[in-house]
DNA sequence: ATCTATTTTATCATATATTGATAATTTGGC
DNA sequence: GCCAAATTATCAATATATGATAAAATAGAT
């Protein structure tokens, strides 16, 4: 193994489930010999990425609260969600969760998340979680953006479901972007309808979505108007967010125009 | 340059202040070439520590984002701290932050934090930010339970205040272990005055601290004993909350007895 | 405090991956 | 479709990683 894989891989088995480990262990599950390990740990707790814990274990380190602080101080669009979500969550027509969502590399991640006081349904969208990117209004919102060779290779980097062929896919997404709106039911999580609008900042390379979600039993269709409206603003608010964002650093450590 | 640092030094050029980055710019801030870091920039791309951005510039990637997460799903103390941090800011005799921090490797970092809705002084003490181990009440709280020789390795990574010899500190931290409490005014922050009591879990290898900081104009030391008892008590709280949950995985994932 | 099992670090010859200058290719903006 | 800039590929020299083993340090128990 070489490169950054090596140290990728030792972080990889650190999970929810195996939140610490052993070098013993971490060797057995990386195929490599303890001595190695060991020198790979060391480095990585030199830096902070492992931390040394009680019982000869290790676990995740400080590192990664402190570049979790960076980003959400400076992506402008987390910013302007944690401006807007909670408000909008206020003023849905009906007990639901909003969610703020964004590709990164090729994957679809929530970056921030609110819901109103009363909604008690479980999501799958929580912030930090990586999603299919092909799968819910949310994903399906951001994708609609994307276009050309750069869609070809996000779609190359995951599997459709059986029985939909990748231009019926792009077909779907076409309409999706010429009616600015999404709505998929029951299929990111069972007995959950989603409605995701596409936000974006060309200048600063994000492409986004806003959605809310709501439980199918007690909803009616008949909001969806309503609720694409209230999408729809929070999202203007949030793409002039970003832009006054972008102006206000350009120059400074930014793209140029 | 070698090993993981190669790496390490790449990423520690993202700050709040410099989010984004072309490659020319990295290749210049580390002295090496364009083309290596070009290979470096490809390697933590791919594993999404970095994401490429408009305009030939890179950012931070949503892997911090994801492992933040799992440290914020499985840190026990942290778990105990968002259970409990708000409510105590709530009770406070006036208006205060809550901090909750913890010794990561050789630094002190916040890692949850909560305020009385009415107080509105910015503390340095935010979560993600890494603090002085030897400033304030909320380091020493901290330290004061450290011993011995790793209590001499901490203190020989970092500076004392000019005037204070390494035996006068440790004396100090005798007495704060003894009076399980530390107060603290204008150390860290001015016109606050901070007190903290220590917080820790010997089988899970935690060592914290509880702090709440008040502004100093307004605050009156005759409230000391109250704040102490309420600080006690929640302290006391959370340690209990690390038992059981260490308890919950042991024979799991975790530490063996 | 002393002893002992276990964890962690150090050593070293060999194989392997990194390095960086340059060339080839791709990309994105007009 | 054109051009400048960004990105990737190439390759020989060289520095670094590797892993088996030995030495040292550490933690737990008595």
């Amino acid at each position: 193994m070489a490169g950054f894989d090596r140290y990728s891989n030792v972080l990889r088995l650190f999970s929810a489930d195996q939140s610490s480990l052993t070098v013993a262990q971490m060797a057995k599950a990386v195929r490599l010999p303890t001595s190695t390990v060991y020198r790979t740990v060391r480095e990585l707790v030199a830096s902070g990425f492992l931390e040394s814990a009680a019982g000869s274990y290790f676990r995740l380190g400080p590192t990664f609260i402190e570049y979790n602080r960076t980003i959400n101080q400076t992506d402008p669009l987390i910013l302007s969600g944690d401006e807007h979500l909670q408000q909008l969550a206020d003023v849905l027509p009906q007990p639901g969760a909003t969610v703020l969502a964004r590709l990164y590399g090729n994957q679809v991640m929530c970056v921030a998340d609110a819901r109103s006081p009363s909604f008690r349904h479980d999501t799958s969208f929580q912030r930090g979680v990586p999603m299919p990117i092909t799968r819910g209004a949310t994903s399906r919102a951001i994708l609609a953006q994307v276009r050309g060779k750069r869609l070809d290779r996000l779609l190359l980097s995951t599997e459709l479901e059986s029985g939909v062929s990748r231009q019926g896919f792009k077909q779907e997404l076409k309409q999706i972007r010429r009616a600015r709106l999404s709505v998929t039911r029951n299929e990111v999580d069972q007995g959950l309808v989603g409605y995701a609008v596409p936000v974006s900042n060309r200048s600063l390379g994000i492409e986004a979505s806003l959605s809310c979600i709501f439980s199918d039993i007690d909803h009616s269709p008949d909001w969806a108007t309503e609720i694409a409206e209230i999408l729809w603003s929070s999202a203007k608010r949030m793409e002039d967010d970003m832009q006054h964002a972008f102006e206000r650093i350009a120059g400074n450590s930014k793209p140029p125009s």
